[in-house]
RNA sequence: GGUCCCAUCGUCUAGCGGUCUAGGAUACUGGCCUCUCACGCCAGAGACACGGGUUCGAUUCCCGUUGGGACUACCA
């Protein structure tokens, strides 16, 4: 019988979740889902002085919103200290790890020492090989220690096949005694995390390149407990356009969930974009629902090099990757209205010109509204900004509409209250009867209806650009036109 | 410094010895459409880091160089 998969996705709540973090907990959500196995969302929260339950909720609610779901959890790593405390003793009783009592200053001295001779930055093992009469002596002093794994001596080496970048070999002799438990008795967070995955079961460790270098060593944990070992899948990390790592730190507010959650990003798309950063399939697909990118998601289409996330900052027409732009873009403009309905409703709100109405006697001119509109948007917030004049009378006109299509023809005071006038007059207000008085007022005046149409739409919508103008002035609705176009003198004034 | 990983258009990528005059997406340019702007459609420009091998034949395999990245804490 086939071993039913368990993953995890181990965040550290020293900050808000960010695109990496975000990203590995989407590929162990996908292979969880894709294998029918358990995602265990586990908080390693043991450097408290970092932690905070604000940061924990943060993270959690990211991860609600994008859509990653998980079926354990969330277990806090803290509440397993001492189970982390009881390995380290079982490693030291088994002779698989030993006391060190060297002192950080000695252990400065002598990496620094060796970073003059160019050599190795490795501990010396200088207490590896204490009698018990040295030990004994050392603790009947008082003498604080730290606990070191004991790595295998001679010509052995770790190897392990990692299913994204294959055989992986590190001699033993290239690995130092590491320190699983500090001086003050805390375990340290290589040694706690295997022994929470031993604890949790997990088959399948998914997480970023930069815990590759690491994994020898946790698999010499794993041996020394006696734990099976996982397999292991690392995924290429990413970079901001100068090759470097992403971070909170040099990268602040740009690459976190929640800013992209803020400007107007729908969660599926952000979570599209981000599982294409160093995944692919053999056609290049790039647009999955759901259901279509679990179906086609799996560990080997992870690609080895490092993805650049283009994030541009200070860049006058994209505020971030145009590729996540496009793929928002694309969902925005493609998914059933019904779907992002809820995402324009709050960015109305919190305009602050959301009107129950249009969830209710004005529905429909709701969702055709929508519809009308969001083929030149790129963001949800656009059909709060761009899109303010459908929801509210009180919308700003742009200085360019303004300027390039009112005050350039004069004549528009003039022009403005007769197509008031006619407009009201119109028996039924439709897209056809409007384009033929609009027409026909031009031609009586003997300009080209371009003017008439540019000027209507600046001063319907406040905007030079947006849909054709006849459908727009059925979405704005008779009366506001009317009421809007009878204004329009005042530009002039 | 040591150990390890990586290398195809600006960016994300396909390619797993011949199908490559290297495909897709995005961004960019031009055109069509048109009341504007988008959408859509059509077209264009744009890459196998370099040098050695192996082979009848390398983008694909091996080695080296260069470049980039990660790890190397009593952080997680």
């Amino acid at each position: 019988m086939k071993q039913e998969v368990v993953v995890r996705f181990p965040p550290s709540p020293t900050g808000y979740l960010h695109i990496g973090g975000a990203r590995t907990a989407i590929f162990n959500w996908l292979f969880a889902q894709k294998t029918g196995g358990k995602l265990i969302l586990r908080i390693e929260d043991t450097d408290a002085e970092r932690s905070s339950e604000e940061m924990i909720q943060g993270i959690i609610d990211s991860l609600k919103w994008l859509g990653v779901t998980w079926d354990e959890g969330p277990y806090f790593q803290s509440r397993f200290s001492n189970e982390h405390v009881a390995a380290a003793k079982r490693l030291l009783d088994s002779g698989h790890a030993y006391k060190c009592f060297c002192t950080k200053e000695d252990l400065d001295q002598k990496r620094e020492e060796a970073r003059k001779r160019k050599a190795a930055l490795q501990y010396d093992g200088t207490c590896r090989n204490l009698t018990p009469d040295e030990i004994a002596k050392k603790e009947a002093a008082g003498t604080p220690y730290l606990i070191r794994l004991k790595v295998p001596p001679g010509e052995g080496s770790v190897m392990f096949a990692d299913i994204v970048y294959g055989i992986i070999e590190k001699k033993y002799e290239d690995i130092e005694d590491f320190v699983i438990v500090r001086s003050n008795g805390q375990p340290l967070y290589i040694l706690s995390n295997a022994v929470d995955d031993i604890r949790d079961r997990i088959t399948h460790v998914i997480r970023g390149q930069d815990g590759l270098a690491n994994t020898p060593k946790q698999i010499l944990i794993y041996k020394a407990l006696g734990a099976p070992i996982p397999k292991f899948a690392h995924m290429p990390l990413t970079l901001d356009p100068k090759k470097a790592k992403i971070s909170k730190r040099t990268h602040g507010e740009m690459v976190a969930v929640h800013f992209y959650r803020e400007h107007g990003f729908l969660p599926w798309a952000l979570l599209n974009y981000l599982v294409l950063l160093g995944w692919s399939t053999p056609d290049s697909r790039e647009i999955f629902s759901k259901e279509e990118l679990i179906e086609a998601f799996s560990l080997e289409g992870i690609n080895r090099a490092n993805a650049v996330f283009d994030v541009r900052k200070d860049d006058p027409k994209f505020f971030t990757d145009p590729k996540a732009i496009s793929i928002n873009t694309h969902y925005l403009r493609n998914l059933p209205v019904e779907d992002i309905e809820p995402y324009v409703r709050a960015e109305l709100e919190k305009a602050g010109i959301w009107d129950p109405e249009f969830e209710g006697t004005r529905h429909d001119w709701f969702l055709r509204t929508i519809d009308l509109i969001r083929s030149r948007y790129h963001i949800t917030t656009d059909f709060a900004t761009l899109g303010r004049a459908y929801f509210s009378d009180d919308y700003p006109i742009e200085p360019k509409a303004l300027k390039k299509n009112i005050l350039k023809h004069e004549g528009l005071k003039e022009w403005f209250p007769v197509l008031a006038d006619r407009l009201q007059a119109i028996d039924t207000f439709t897209v056809e009867e409007a384009e033929k008085v609009i027409r026909e007022t031009a031609d009586e005046f003997g300009i080209k209806a371009g003017i008439l149409i540019n000027g209507i739409r600046a001063a319907v919508t406040g905007q030079a650009v947006g849909p054709g103008l006849f459908d727009v002035l059925i979405a704005v609705g008779r009366t506001r036109v009317v009421e809007r176009l009878g204004k329009g003198v005042s530009f002039f004034e």
